[in-house]
DNA sequence: AATTAAAAAGCAAACGTTTTCATAAAAAAA
DNA sequence: TTTTTTTATGAAAACGTTTGCTTTTTAATT
């Protein structure tokens, strides 16, 4: 049976070899004599030796740990975003500690502090809704630590991103409505303080601009809070407007659901009186009736591509403060809410 | 400017103490003068010392992270679980590594090993699909490191777990289509291999048996991968059979959804032909329609009572291993798939 | 065979804490 | 005041690695 932990020490003692070697052997050193190395490797495997990673985090003041920083875990968008992380991170040898900002400021300091007191190797994040100074991040740089903010990413200064293009998203979703015939566009939008929600907004207003379609003030809604409730409530609001829309496309699915549940309520058909899209491409977007045209949001390639450029970033030894963007292509994904018989 | 990393040294020169004084008293030991405490607090802070949790790990020989291992991050009961877990950790100064299993064994076992080295305080885990024996868990005693799993639990040897009853829910299910009326109730059955589908399946059985219900096995399918498109095919097939059967108990909400539009297809009516319940309240059962009857899974709770109860072991200082189970009351959540003006 | 060069192994000092044990200062008791 | 007790501080040894530098061994060259 053997010795709960055993250590290099004990593997040097057993095979009577210094503890230097038996740590370089390990670690694939070029100075080590193959036949030493392979001693050693079977010796770890024979006494069940595995290395301390607190021991030698300290040492090299550095640790096999990837921090992430992200509003809620249990959003579909950012869990899957980590998936991708892990999956990435793990091959390469890392972990990933979590933390959950509840898209407070406060808590997302305190995230940041956590995360550099156990001397991450890097870190990902998306700013949590209510950060509106990022001057807490600058503080992974002092200790050389590479960051890569997504989606919803730092604005300040220099930095790694990986990002949708979040602009040609909404355009592309808008153009879409207006190709169907829809003429009185509108746009449920999200929170205006961060970046995704503001380039959607933009790219929904180019389209209208390029196409010299309508554009009226009313038509346009900031909800903070983009959930089922808050489009459900306000779709009968929206409806109720002269002009009556007959076209909205929603900054996340969520909403859209909500307006495509409250349409029925109120006799509204989907898409024949008014065509919705969607942001996100969440599961329920299949099944709602009709169900709903959207945007992919490609969160799992997001989190592989996060994981790979903080990766190199590690890696590479240049200390050299990067600040690369990483767009990834999204797609519309053309459901039921946006067919229709009598095409433009 | 501050220097990039303040220690404990640097403090203790900085105010003319020495290092165990200035230690102790960031730690609140008794045995230091308030007087004194204050003032190193104030140095602390002045210069902006936060604490180097790798040498305090290292010396401790243990850290203050947590470890979860989930079968994927992105399922949506795994990332509640985990949230409800990262919130009450984080509330005690813990963090959270979380590895995924992808559900296979030689995955799961790597985990463990990652986790041993980072030296975590404690583990959360279910079980990956595949897992057969669990020895490799016992390693986590041998370094004295509380082990709690959820969901899907360890049966072969004593331990903590967290899980609902999902016999009894299984059962409150069935006997809510007996008590509606029906006659001929299938169920659609997980991985028999893992405690909570078995519970399931089991708990159908009884309250068949319990009220003389039929019986027939060709009502009973196990599906490995319990997904939308899995319900969606196999419904042809239930429906074909003879007699067919005026009620489906779905392991999850992923097949019954898939049930629900695959009889839409095939011109089935629910719940007037055949009612329909899943399990675990998805976003998705209050969409689909009809919407959808099921068992709320209680997840953000289910991580809340594990973190809770490793943190109990954590912080317990007799090494004596404890093997509590606790068990999350479950409620069935009754909509439309199974709301009939025909009632028993 | 002697000298030099290259390869392999070892020594010892870090990394930043925590903690045991010893000591100094202050307070209480004699 | 002196002694005893209590309280507050300090010295130093760990924890298990990594790594710069030195030493030994082996191989190559003369």
């Amino acid at each position: 049976m053997p010795k709960p932990n055993v250590t290099l020490k004990d593997l040097a003692r057993e095979l009577n070899l210094s503890l230097s070697t038996v740590s370089r052997a390990l670690q694939n050193s070029e100075s080590i004599s193959k036949k030493t190395r392979k001693r050693v490797l079977a010796g770890a495997e024979q006494l069940g030796y595995f290395p301390n990673s607190m021991a030698s985090s300290l040492r090299r003041s550095k640790s096999n740990l990837i921090g992430i920083i992200v509003p809620r875990i249990n959003i579909y968008f950012h869990s899957r975003v980590i998936s991708g992380i892990e999956e990435v991170a793990f091959k390469n040898g890392y972990n990933v500690v979590i933390c959950q900002s509840n898209d407070s400021y406060e808590r997302e300091v305190a995230n940041t502090q956590a995360l550099l007191a156990n001397r991450v190797g890097g870190v990902i994040a998306c700013l949590a809704l209510e950060t509106e100074d990022n001057l807490h991040f600058l503080r992974f740089s002092k200790f050389n630590t590479p960051l890569v903010f997504f989606d919803r990413v730092c604005q300040e200064f220099a930095c790694n991103k990986v990002v949708i293009d979040d602009f040609e998203a909404a355009y592309k979703a808008t153009q879409h409505l207006i190709d169907i015939g829809c003429k009185r566009i509108a746009h449920i939008a999200g929170y205006q303080g961060t970046n995704i929600f503001k380039a959607r907004l933009e790219g929904y207003k180019a389209a209208l601009r390029d196409n010299d379609a309508m554009y009226l003030d009313d038509y346009i809604k900031e909800i903070k809070d983009l959930n089922y409730t808050e489009g459900y409530i306000y779709s009968s609001k929206l409806f109720a407007l002269k002009p009556q829309p007959d076209g909205i496309f929603c900054a996340n699915d969520d909403t859209a659901v909500g307006i495509i549940q409250g349409a029925k309520t109120i006799g509204i058909k989907v898409p024949e009186d008014c065509a919705v899209i969607g942001f996100s491409n969440y599961p329920v977007s299949t099944i709602v009736e009709p169900s709903l045209t959207t945007i992919d949001d490609r969160a799992i390639e997001m989190g592989q591509a996060a994981a790979k450029l903080l990766l190199q970033q590690i890696e590479d030894k240049s200390d050299f403060v990067s600040s690369q963007t990483i767009v990834i292509e999204t797609d519309l994904i053309i459901r039921e809410s946006t067919k229709r018989t009598h095409t433009k």
